[in-house]
DNA sequence: TTATATTCGTTAGCGAGACAAACATTAGTC
DNA sequence: GACTAATGTTTGTCTCGCTAACGAATATAA
């Protein structure tokens, strides 16, 4: 088993059989190119994907405290907070204490906010088509179905 | 009008439709839900992915130098170092100059590193099966063969 | 043969993202 | 008034992907 015999010239890369039978690896790479193809296009325009959650949230759900923000989008309350930052920085969002509860800010959306995320949901909406391209209907719709039992059985806490 | 603060990923609050509706959200978040519970199966027992792939490699391949371990591996060379660096630390590896050239290392699995080895791919196997649990065996293999055309399609350097 | 380029391992560091712990302030309840 | 709970914030941890740069060794071309 500690012998040596080997490769030394194989300039071939293949993958090893063992990593490649992993469905979590599987998955896990085709996420991650996803990601970073979408993540590219966010940052084209100096955005994250945590700009446009919180953007698209202010949109339907009008004006919230940042708790509200993180329970709707996933994103921690720290984290919750750079975002804000950051976004109350580019004028998308204005952060105000609520006057009927001085431990919340109410974060609401700007004009420019609004804009901007109609930029960013165009941007989405052209990257995931991109990205679908090769599927015709019915295989994007049996794709996402099994995503998404797949997501609600893997969701379930309780089961881990 | 709130809920509780903790169960993180299961928001409590209604998802917004932009977000929902973006399909990098949805395979983004299945494979971010599939990683946790591979990752902390792994870290059950003080393992990282990395450490199955070099493990994995060197079982398939035999000694390599960390170069050929970062091609076949995916992992970037400096990255490498450290995943080396624990693995030999732990007596799973040996690294040992290479002499017949004296910039390269010649990286070993030792014979703990094939139990370690075993072990890990348990690990994986009994979650890889506990993740696709609810489907059967028609839909793992459309659900797989879907993603791997995605994965072709969206790895694809060039297109992007 | 000498100069130049390339390879290999390594160190350091960045940034996104997911997450935990602790804390001060403020509200609501007993 | 004391106690508890919620809110926002700071700070920090960890994995992962990725970049830059460097010294040492080797390969190649002039």
């Amino acid at each position: 088993m500690e012998t040596p015999a080997e490769p030394r010239f194989g300039h071939s890369d293949p993958t090893p059989e063992q990593l490649r039978a992993q469905f979590g690896r599987l998955l896990g790479m085709t996420a991650g190119h996803t990601q970073r193809i979408v993540n590219g296009a966010l940052a084209d325009v100096g955005a994250r994907k945590y700009h446009f959650a919180v953007l698209a949230t202010l949109d339907e759900f009008g004006p919230s405290s940042q708790a509200q923000l993180s329970d709707r989008t996933g994103i921690y309350r720290s984290d919750l907070v750079a975002t804000v930052n950051e976004l109350a920085a580019d004028g998308y969002v204005r952060r105000e204490a609520d006057p009927g509860d001085r431990r919340r800010n109410v974060v609401s959306m700007t004009e420019a906010g609004g804009e901007r995320l109609g930029q960013l949901a165009a941007i989405l909406t052209r990257t995931n088509a991109a990205i679908l391209a090769p599927f015709d209907a019915e295989e994007r719709e049996r794709l996402t179905g099994l995503l998404h039992r797949l997501l609600e059985h893997v969701a379930d806490r309780g089961s881990w």
